[in-house]
Parts: C-alpha cells; sequence; structure tokens
DNA sequence: GATTTATTCAACAATAGCGAACAAATGACG
DNA sequence: CGTCATTTGTTCGCTATTGTTGAATAAATC
C-alpha cells in the first residue's frame, strides 16, 4: 500500500502525505513512524530510491525527502496486483444493495 | 490470501489445498507450516471457524481440517479489496504490450 | 507395522506499528 | 542582529504481529 501510495503522489511522495493518503483510503490512523520504517526498508530492498528536497521558500520546517518507486518496485507491485485479482474473481462484491 | 484461497476452495478448503493453490498463484514455494500458522492466528480473530472431518474411507492418512471464513472474515476481506482496488486506480496495468 | 495424508510444534526472521526525540527551516521581537 | 518559539518533517528505539521453515507427530489404510 505504501508503494502504491508513492506512486498515486507522483511528485509528492514524502512521508507526510503518504500517511494521510493511507489514513484517508483505509480509514483508520496511520503513525507517522510505520510509514518511514516501511519506507526504510523498501529502499533497502532497492524497491525505492529516495532523495532530498530543498526547503520551499515561504514555509518553514525541516527538508522533504521524496520517494519514487523503481522499476523492481513497480514490477512487485503489478505481480501482486495480478494475484490478488485472480484470487478474488470468485468474492460477492459486496454484500449490500438490499434495497 | 489465505482467506481469499479458502473462499475459492469452498467446500474442499483444508491446509493441504490452500498451499496448493497459493504456490500455483504466487509463482513460489509456500510451505505446510506457513499456512497452518496464519489459518490458526486467522481463528483466534474469529476471521475463520474449523471443523474436522471424517476421514475418506479408500484413502488412508489423518483427517482434515476443513475452514470456512466468517461473516466478519469476508468483511475483512472486502474491506481490504476496496482500498487496494483505490489505491491502484492509477497504476499502469502491465508494462508489456510492445508489439 | 509400513505407507500415506495431514496437522502440530518450536524456533527464528521480517514486517507492522507506535510514541517520543530530534532536526532544520521560518519569522518574531527585544 | 541574535536567539527563541513555531512549524514541518524525519529518525530512533522498542514491542507486537506475521511470515516462514524443518522436523515431529497423528491418524487413517492395507
Amino acid at each position: 500500500m505504501v508503494l502504491l501510495a508513492l506512486i498515486r503522489l507522483g511528485d509528492e511522495a514524502y512521508g507526510v502525505p503518504v500517511a494521510r493518503e493511507l489514513r484517508a483510503i483505509r480509514g483508520r490512523e496511520v503513525a507517522l513512524g510505520s510509514i518511514y520504517a516501511a519506507l526504510e526498508r523498501l529502499e533497502g530492498k532497492g524497491l525505492v530510491t529516495s532523495s532530498l528536497g530543498e526547503p520551499t521558500p515561504e514555509r518553514g520546517g525541516r527538508a522533504r525527502r521524496f520517494f519514487r518507486v523503481t522499476k523492481e518496485g513497480l514490477r512487485q507491485v503489478q505481480a501482486t496486483r495480478r494475484a490478488l485479482t485472480t484470487l478474488w474473481r470468485s468474492l460477492p462484491e459486496h454484500e449490500g444493495g438490499k434495497a
């Protein structure tokens, strides 16, 4: 999910908005520490790269660390997607729609 | 993925075929121990229930332990599915299709 | 009691997750 | 000018949960 969030965020992919994104989509709290830990590990495995951004004028606060998904990262996301898509072919879409 | 495999397998949902299913779909080895451990934990959380089957005549070997996904289990699978589906809306389908 | 089919066990590695500490900018204000 | 409060983000240390494996055990059939 972190990889997917990075892809969605494109140029604005750094820790804070990734957390915001996942909070919104999963509908529950996500601590920043978790996100950074995951990003760290993903980078260690070569699935993402990172680079420090320049501090934006008129803002204050520390510089951002931007992340990009590598080719290999994208490959793995797609492989997982294919596996899941296959698996939930037989899954009832959503129980709702009663009336 | 274990939950999804159980759903797919329906009446034949027990350890061995779950492992076979995941091996096939993920395209790599999956030890049986992993599967049973996962099933154990899922049962502890109330996402699946289990019941011992009768030994099939003309077969030999220990009785099977069948699993069924609970209502809550199904709910959670669907929630995760929705989250992922949303997340990978912006994902390029597959890099292939070059010529 | 050999063989087959399946499950359980014990241990360790990896990932998820959290709260608090730390870092580096900006802008006030004396 | 300094230095300090504020803001925005990242890093650290630690616990909990999951993933994974190989070997042991169990319960059938012949």
